[in-house]
Order: structure tokens, then sequence, then C-alpha cells
DNA sequence: TATTGTTATACTCTATAACTATA
DNA sequence: TATAGTTATAGAGTATAACAATA
């Protein structure tokens, strides 16, 4: 049996790798850019579409009251609208603005191009595809921890 | 050109992998477990031998002093040796101690066992391996940012 | 009673700056 | 002057606890 069928190994290794990338990646929460937590939260609100803060950190994982202060950034930003929910006085539902749409799309973040820079000159195609295919099954593991 | 072929879906996809998977696995630092950077830091020196606590910050990619302070929380729990370097004043050499090494061995961590059941559990071997050639890779990205 | 959202407080990890001792 | 290690301080991200408003 190789180390890539032990889950003991690969689970050390993904631990290892986890903590190394996160914290080079945090490390840019500088000068405008959008910090790591705030990036997620735009880039989730774009997949799913608009919904409250309660929701959105119930799919990120954290308190509510993280969530609270990682969208207080973004609507200062002014990436963020956040609607009244006219049927439920406790609810506000937030949705991408205009600004944050573009940002988004334009993947306007120095972290995420810097990211994309590297990709592009120093993995392989193959390389590249498996770091494609890990980063869903990064997401499913965090899910079911 | 599909998505694994974008390295800045790629970029992105890993962005946010990553740190919704460091948010969980931090969240056990907890009831004498090792946190992340003390299981990385134990980790490491046990793949490349003893060596001084600025070195360990390099390889790690932290400031001296932030490896200054998770190396305290392994040494007040026995898991480390320190050697003061004979021809050099200024160096402690730093080494897993035997209670290290069991603990590193035996792969004593909550976390790492909750990570390993999960893999074993709920990924097949496929994917199993997806995980461990991305490990290395996340590493290397995680070097040249 | 349960849920949404907020305020208050504290802990962990990390950083920068400044210091001491040794080379 | 440069390096190893420490102490002091600050900021980001997160957590829990307690609260008000609404359902």
């Amino acid at each position: 049996m190789n180390d890539s069928s032990d889950p003991g190994k690969v689970a050390g290794a993904v631990m290892v790798a986890i903590g190394l990338l996160h914290r080079r990646l945090r490390q840019t929460s500088v000068s405008g850019d959008l910090s790591l937590p705030q990036r997620t939260a735009l880039s989730r609100l774009d997949r799913c579409g608009p919904m409250t803060s309660a929701a959105l950190a119930r799919l990120e994982q954290v308190s509510p009251q993280a969530m609270g202060a990682t969208l207080a950034g973004l609507e200062e930003s002014g990436l963020l609208g956040r609607q009244p929910d006219p049927g439920d006085g406790r609810r506000i539902v937030l949705s991408l603005s205009p600004l944050g749409k573009r940002v988004l799309a334009e993947r306007r973040s120095a972290r995420v191009d810097q990211l994309a820079t590297i990709l592009a000159a120093d993995f392989s195609d193959d390389e590249l595809a498996q770091l494609a295919a890990a980063a869903p099954l990064l997401e499913r593991l965090a899910e079911q921890l």
C-alpha cells in the first residue's frame, strides 16, 4: 500500500498543505484587496444567489457573528446590496451590487490574479487539472467535517 | 477551454476550498489536541530532522516570532527537545522528543484521525489518490507565493 | 419558543518593531 | 554588521454569550 491510498497519510499531507497555503493567502488582506473570507462570501453569493446573512453563515460554516463582520466590510466597499424581506421583518436579503458583480467577474483581486499567474507559469496542464479536480474534493471534505 | 485549464478559475476554486477547509481544521485547537500550526511544525521537524527555530520559520514561511510562539506550546507539552549548539551560542536546535515522535507516529491527533476517518468512509480510492496528488502541488503553490 | 441580526468580549494566529546576545 | 532568539504590541478572523426584534 502506497501513501496515496493510506487515509491517515493523505489526511496529514492535506492538513500541512492547507496550513501553508492558507497562511500565504491571508497575507494579502491589505491595500484595498478583498480578504479571504470576503472573497469567499462574495463568490458564494454569486454562485448561490441572494440570501440572508444567517444562510450564508451556515453555508460557510461560520458563526452568524463572524459572517456579519465579514459582510460589514463588503458593504462598506459597496460590493453588496441589502433588501429587507417584506414578508419577514427580521430577514435582510444580501445580494451582489453591480460593483460587486463587476469585481467578481473581472476577478479583480490581487491575490487571485497572483495565484493564477503562478499556476499559468509554473504548472503543467496536467497539474492544473489535478488541482481543479482536488478543489471540490476539499470542499466536500470541509462540509463533512 | 474548460474550467480545469483556466488558471483564473482554478485559482478561485482553490482559494475558496482552502478557506473553507482551513476554517474547519482550526476549530479543534481545543482539549489537548494540537493546533494546526503545531501539528504542521511537528510534522516538518519529523520530515526534515532537527533544526533551529529560525530555519523552521523560513520553511513554514512565518515570522520567527510566530514560530517561537508555536514551539513554546509544543515544548510545554513535552513534545520537543532543545539542544544548545556547542559551536554557536545563539542557536538552539529543536528536535522531536520521544513523546513527540510517538504522538506523530501514532497520529494521535483528534483532527487528523477525524479527517482520515472521513476520507476512508466517504471517498473512493480514486478520490483519495487525487487528494494525495494535489497536496504537494498545493505546497509548491504556497512556496511560490 | 425559535430565528434573525447585533453588540460585547476573548482567544488564536500572525505581523512588525525593538531589544539582547552571539558571530 | 548580521543572525538567533525574545519581548511587546497590534490586527484579522473567529468563537461564545447575551440581547432586541420578529415570527
